[in-house]
DNA sequence: TATTGTTATACTCTATAACTATA
DNA sequence: TATAGTTATAGAGTATAACAATA
């Protein structure tokens, strides 16, 4: 159906002891992307597990920093994520007083969010751990690539075009 | 710290109604590959909820076509998953009758995993629908470009160089 | 009626630890 | 001792549904 198929180079040895033939999962751009995720993900897991940040965490603490009185809504659309996700998450974040709510005077359905003092020291040390998570993978390309490499997957999520029914 | 954190460019707008100001966050590979990640993976759920196939059945069930008599650590190592996470998935798809277990004649700790004819039709059949999904991503980009997208990936994962401590 | 926040709940994914049977 | 599989379990992440207050 599409490209190459080979066969097993060394017919004796079934014990599939090192790497197994990706076949067609080769041409599958989510493929791909995913495994780069959790490389990506598991690197910054073991970064910040002294400070116990998520990157989604770290986004929205970061996310609230430069859009300061915010609603949660706000930032939960900004991440692809449902209300009550981010709910919890910014329950998180409250409870160890990183950043704060405070009810918007015009509109009093809203909680506008603030980032803490405590949450800027912490958003400080975890900018500073992030930068050596960020260079052993961006030290694998150029300058020029990295830019071209964020134009890619900009445009993959970009436009809403592939995101499924907006709630009705 | 690093890049421009330009201020809103409306003040009059304190709502947030549309967008919000990535700053920082704006060079952090890791959020932008997640985000990419994030949008396939919604449309791959959208496209297969007929056939109750997450990205990650789906690949094990190609792996296992590819690499027919592997053993179930062999997958997981290849996918960067426990062995214990994938043996439920491989449970999964053992119980709706996809795939089976053979005990090695070689070594009997092993099982060694075959896809059923169930499993080959449930392929054929996602395969087909896999390439519609594909296709609404992979269309916004030149062939050339695909192939570099996906080396830029495979740069991110290939190498364990980043992954953390190998079990001890 | 629609929206924001909220709670409760359930489901999935994941890893850890402990066990067994083999090697 | 080490490895493959297995089980039990617990934690995190996620979404759904329902509700209250407000618009």
């Amino acid at each position: 159906m599409d490209a190459a198929n080979q066969p097993n180079e060394d017919p004796d040895q079934p014990e599939f002891s090192g790497t197994l033939t990706l076949g067609g999962l080769e041409q599958v751009l989510g493929f791909h992307l995913r495994l780069a995720n959790v490389a990506v993900f598991q690197d910054f897991q073991a970064t910040m597990s002294g400070l116990a940040l998520t990157p989604k965490q770290f986004a929205v603490l970061e996310l609230i920093d430069n859009n300061a009185g915010a609603s949660q809504i706000d930032f939960a659309q900004c991440l692809r994520m449902d209300k009550a996700t981010m709910m919890a998450l910014v329950n998180k974040l409250e409870g160890r007083g990183a950043i704060e709510r405070r009810p918007s005077q015009v509109d009093r359905r809203r909680q506008e969010l603030f980032v803490t003092e405590e949450g800027q020291r912490l958003l400080v040390e975890a900018k500073a751990l992030r930068q050596g998570h960020e260079a052993r993978f961006t030290d694998r390309f150029s300058e020029a690539e990295l830019e071209q490499f964020k134009a890619f997957l900009r445009r993959i999520y970009q436009d809403g075009r592939t995101l499924p029914r907006p709630p009705a």
